[in-house]
DNA sequence: CATTTCGTTCAATATATTCTGAACATTCTG
DNA sequence: CAGAATGTTCAGAATATATTGAACGAAATG
């Protein structure tokens, strides 16, 4: 579909995953930023993220430092360049597979810590909690098997 | 393990899982709610709910609908009583996997979108949005098969 | 039928989050 | 070494979200 108007598609594609960040609990500025990073590829320059993205150096600096710390986006230098270069991580989605088994597991680990915790003639609520359990269990189950699946999807 | 003060173990449970669900964008006292519903089993009336969990009556009908919205709360009513009462719906948790599938297929829909209106020179991006699209369609799987096996589960 | 109870809605308040500009330390440049 | 460029931090502004009290309509009560 050759349009001509490439750009806008560039720019939707960054307003829109900026708000499927949000809906992740993700600033939007982040999920921008890593849009543009996905779309373009290759290695972005501090100073021309603030200027497309049309924010503050202030917010690529913490929107950055929150990508890192995710393991979505990798910084990188260059030899003779004063700034920072920012690109996707390698295996940013696989990272980003692994967050989210993570937040499921530590919703688990409530769960199983108020089943310890559960006086022994509370039949009902262990009965009830225990169902509670066997859905993240089932929840992380799903995401282990989409990690392996994904990573298979990448070789072939 | 019997210590004695099973009303903590409950309040606990209830605040831990007003948090869990405060990480997974829905209001705390939503979570707190739906907690109070799990642990107790039962109906409980409206205004009970206001007074156990500490919330205006107005909170509680924003959280009831909300929790109605997503299938995870059902109201009923009980012949010669006034009030309303709220209990976990029957597939509560097949509807909570449900629409975590339902806001990837959202995102997924995004990516695709996009890779649509892509021009037909734009090859790198192409590419990569390929990738992006087999990320959610992994997560998308994965959250199926969970869907299933919980639903084996309930049946053994 | 006046009064109470019940649940919802709405505007305002309270709270949490995100973004920014300014100040800063550090590193490079000439 | 003076000045510019770079990235970070912090306090405050801007924004978004959640919670409340008050007003309201509907339904039951006595």
């Amino acid at each position: 579909m050759t349009t001509g108007n490439d750009k806008q598609v560039r720019t939707d594609f960054i307003e829109r995953m900026g708000l499927v960040a949000q809906a992740e609990n993700m600033p939007r500025s982040a999920g921008r930023l890593f849009a543009l990073l996905v779309y373009d590829g290759g290695a972005v320059a501090f100073g021309a993220l603030a200027e497309m993205l049309q924010i503050s150096r202030a917010s690529v600096s913490n929107s950055v430092r929150l990508l890192e710390e995710r393991g979505l986006v990798k910084r990188v230098t260059r030899p003779g360049e004063r700034q920072d270069f920012f690109e996707v991580a390698p295996n940013a989605f696989a990272a980003l597979l692994a967050a989210s088994a993570a937040r499921v597991a530590a919703a688990r680990t409530e769960v199983a810590k108020t089943l310890g915790e559960l006086p022994d003639e509370a039949q009902g609520p262990h009965e009830r909690l225990t169902e509670y359990l066997g859905f993240y269990e089932a929840i992380g189950e799903g995401l282990n098997i989409a990690i392996s699946r994904f990573g298979d999807r990448k070789k072939s």
